[in-house]
DNA sequence: TATCAAATGCTAAACTAATAGCATGGAAAT
DNA sequence: ATTTCCATGCTATTAGTTTAGCATTTGATA
C-alpha cells in the first residue's frame, strides 16, 4: 500500500488515516518534530500527484482525504504487522495485542472479545 | 521506536526485525525493490551509527542485529497501528485481525484464542 | 466596501538521503 | 602460496527533501 513513501509522506498518510481527513495545517500539527509548513504542503502536494490523497475545498482551505479506502489501508498495516512481528500468526498478534492492554481491559471487554471469536468461529 | 527513519532505513528494520539478525546480503534479498547493495551497506552504516543495529563478525561478512529487543518493538508497533488505525481500540483491531485471515482460521485456532482471552480475563 | 488573516501557487536555493563504483582486505579453494 | 570470491571502506555524484518567501486568493470582520 504505502510501502514506497518516503519518511514525511508516510507520517502524514499516517495523521490522515488517524484523523480520517485533515488540513495541511491539521496535519502538521500532529506530526512529531515536523517540518516547516510549507514543506507539509509541498509533501501533501506530491502525495497528491501521486494518487495517494486528493481534497476538496472547504471554505479558503483544503481538506485532504486519503484515497484508499480505510478499510483497505487497515488490512494492509495489519498484514504488514503479522508479517514483521508474528511471522504470520494472528494468535501470537492477537495475545501480544491484548498484552500490551490487558491493564486497561475490562471483564466486559474480555467478553464482547470472546463473543466476537466465537461468531467469526461459526461464519467459519 | 523507530519512527525517525527514512525509508530505506525502515525497510531494513523491518527486515531484521523479521528475520531476527541479518547480513547486508540477506537484507537486500528481503527488499522489494531493492537498491543496490552500496545503498544497503551505507544505510546500515548509518542505523550502526544511530545505535538502531549492531554486528557481530561471522565469518568474513557482518551479521546484524536490532540493539531494541524484539518485544519492545512489538509492543511499539502494535500500539503504533491502535492509534493509527483503530482509535486506540484492542478489541476493535482484534476483530479487524481476526477478519484478515479467519479464511484461514481453523476451530481449533478460534479455540486457541478464546483460551487465550480467557486466561488474560483471569490474570487481571 | 475595505481591510485583515489565513490559505494556496509557485520557485529557487540549501540541505540531506540515496546511490554507484573503485579500492581494499580477508577467508576459502586450488 | 596464490588466486578467487565476497565482503567492507570510502568518496563523489545524483536524487529527493526541506526551506523561505513573495504573489495570489478567499473568507471573515470592521
Amino acid at each position: 500500500m504505502h510501502h514506497d513513501l518516503s519518511k514525511r509522506e508516510r507520517q502524514i498518510m499516517e495523521v490522515i488515516f488517524r484523523r480520517g481527513s485533515g488540513s495541511v495545517r491539521e496535519v502538521l500539527n500532529e506530526i512529531p518534530n515536523p517540518p516547516s509548513y510549507s514543506a507539509v504542503r509541498a509533501m501533501m502536494n506530491i502525495l497528491e500527484n501521486k494518487g495517494f490523497i486528493t481534497h476538496v475545498k472547504e471554505g479558503r482551505k483544503y481538506v485532504y482525504t486519503s484515497t484508499t479506502p480505510i478499510k483497505k489501508a487497515k488490512k494492509s498495516a495489519i498484514v504488514q504487522l503479522l508479517r514483521t512481528y508474528f511471522n504470520n500468526s494472528t494468535s501470537e498478534a492477537v495475545a501480544a495485542i491484548i498484552e500490551v492492554d490487558r491493564k486497561n481491559l475490562k471483564n466486559t471487554d474480555f467478553e464482547r472479545l470472546i463473543q466476537l471469536i466465537e461468531e467469526a468461529k461459526q461464519e467459519e
